[in-house]
DNA sequence: ACAAAAGTGTTAAACTTACACCCATGC
DNA sequence: GCATGGGTGTAAGTTTAACACTTTTGT
């Protein structure tokens, strides 16, 4: 029961009220696209190959920056929520269906875009890197898989009076078969008086299009706290059937560093089961046991770990 | 360095590029602000008046919604970023300046305003009470702090084969002296294969404007989770000076949980400093020490609690 | 004295960390 | 045999939760 009786006189401003007498942006949605991705072939005999995170990005064939590499995203319509825009572009773009979607960040700061006023809602999509095969492509787009790599080339903390200042240079390289795109985003955290704030400006840039470079860069920086907070959300990057190594494997890849067996097993317990398969064998090793979620445990409010 | 160089071409593109051919929608940033306010008149002599959580909302004067309650917001402007919008509209209609602003969600469903396509970017704010006293407000609109109440009024699981709805039904009571509104949301989080969304719905909506009672709820439960997840945000609810107990109280009130006093200042303890500066006494009790940050502590990226 | 709030100390339980160890496989 | 990944057990260290207790104040 919505108790919000129009009366006539709103009716009549309504009637008249002009939308097209302000300025207004135009609304997008991008969308960062993560996998976990097998690298180069198998190194040698019973050892495994490398894995690494992965992103889509797409090589624009049109203006503006054609021939840069930006997120798939798009255009909203009028009809659709933000959310319903990003799936459908994610669809027709990626033909990725049925993703974890997740808003991490508004992007609107002025002259982010030379076609004018376009404010960016970016999300964060994960997904299981053996279900999206991508496809060929077409003249206006073309997408691709890049591995990431992200790495903070120097962090200074300047403290005065009473604020203080925390910068970070972050260096993303973003690589396939034969195309390296490369860029330097700077963080800055500030503190003045007790109010803290974050900012981020791009440095360098050499073949992203847009401000993607820094959406790109705050989306890994929300993944890694979305993994180091719960964990819940690795679960979206692996197919239905998984080793528990597997999974070890996409944490350490998320968060930067090694983790130590017997301790994530005891972890993870509680939020898979086991089922009868085995991994095929043939790899001159043990055979690993894989696992389902333990949709039970997920169904539970109280589900972090 | 940003090495993308505009082509002639490129130029031309731009040139003939016509942003208002397509459709695009109106930007607002509304912002929910909360405080920590004293709840009525001393009780009794010796006993401290009770503490609620309060939000600052606006009556509208004008259509639409005439005399509904909505949160403080505006339009954004070409030359600004959102977050700029928000700034700007909070000091404008509430004189609050300097608040904590963090974005928490986009509000674009159909229908949600009925002048027409209308997105909203909402903002957590949070403020020391006793520094933001009311403005007089004029015809146009006038804010006032209503004492929040979120109770949950039901919560179901339906687990079926492969997918599972958890439903919780949130009352929403907002008062003031001589008003109270209120309004009933349902959350709904759906897993069908093992994704996971979540919806909200407005059941019943007494005095608010817009989906604002939505947007108020999201925002509360948004507040509750931050505040478990690290604390740190509590302290913008707090003025430069305060003692143990009062931070303890804001934890109180947002986590809706007693919390046990040795433990709490155990946690607390390296995120503050001691002060010379005891409160006023004249309590019929003893006087507690005030506290400040310590801003050392809030410096440290490892700063998590 | 006493009620209310301020503040400290102690203990058991729970969780985390680190490391040592065994298993299965294919060349 | 041996390297590689799969997998288990245990003990020390740390954190958390619960509760009992003392202090200070104004009527």
């Amino acid at each position: 029961m919505i108790n919000h009786i129009i009366s006539a006189e709103e009716k009549k401003f309504l009637k008249n009220y002009d939308i097209t007498a302000y300025d207004r942006p135009s609304l997008t949605a991008d969308m960062a696209v993560f996998a976990i991705r097998s690298g180069s072939e198998q190194p040698e005999y019973r050892k495994d190959p490398e894995k690494r995170l992965g992103v889509l990005l797409i090589r624009r064939g049109g203006h503006p920056y054609k021939d840069c590499y930006g997120l798939p995203g798009g255009f909203a319509q009028k009809q659709e929520s933000i959310e319903e825009t990003a799936k459908r572009e994610l669809k027709e773009e990626t033909s990725v269906d049925n993703a974890f979607l997740e808003p991490f960040g508004i992007f609107s700061r002025k002259g982010r875009d030379p076609r004018g006023w376009i404010v960016s809602n970016a999300f964060l999509a994960l997904v299981d890197a053996e279900k999206y095969r991508v496809r060929p492509g077409s003249d206006a787009w073309e997408a691709a898989w890049f591995f990431i790599d992200l790495e903070v080339e120097e962090s200074k903390k300047h403290v005065r009076r009473d604020s203080a200042d925390i910068t970070t240079l972050y260096r993303l390289k973003l690589e396939k078969e034969d195309v390296t795109i490369s860029a330097l985003v700077k963080e800055t955290r500030s503190f003045a008086g007790h109010l803290e704030k974050t900012g981020y400006e791009i440095l360098e840039d050499e073949g992203f299009a847009f401000d993607h470079a820094e959406i790109i860069v705050r989306a890994l920086i929300a993944l890694r706290e979305r993994t180091a907070r719960s964990g819940r959300i690795v679960f979206d990057l692996m197919p239905e059937y998984f080793t528990l190594y597997n999974l070890q494997e996409a944490h350490e890849i998320i968060l930067g560093e090694k983790l130590l067996t017997p301790n994530f097993r005891r972890k993870m317990a509680p939020f898979v089961t086991e089922t009868s398969r085995q991994v095929e064998t043939g790899a001159g090793h043990r055979p690993a046991r894989l696992y389902q979620r333990n949709m039970e445990a997920f169904y539970d409010k109280s589900f972090e770990y």
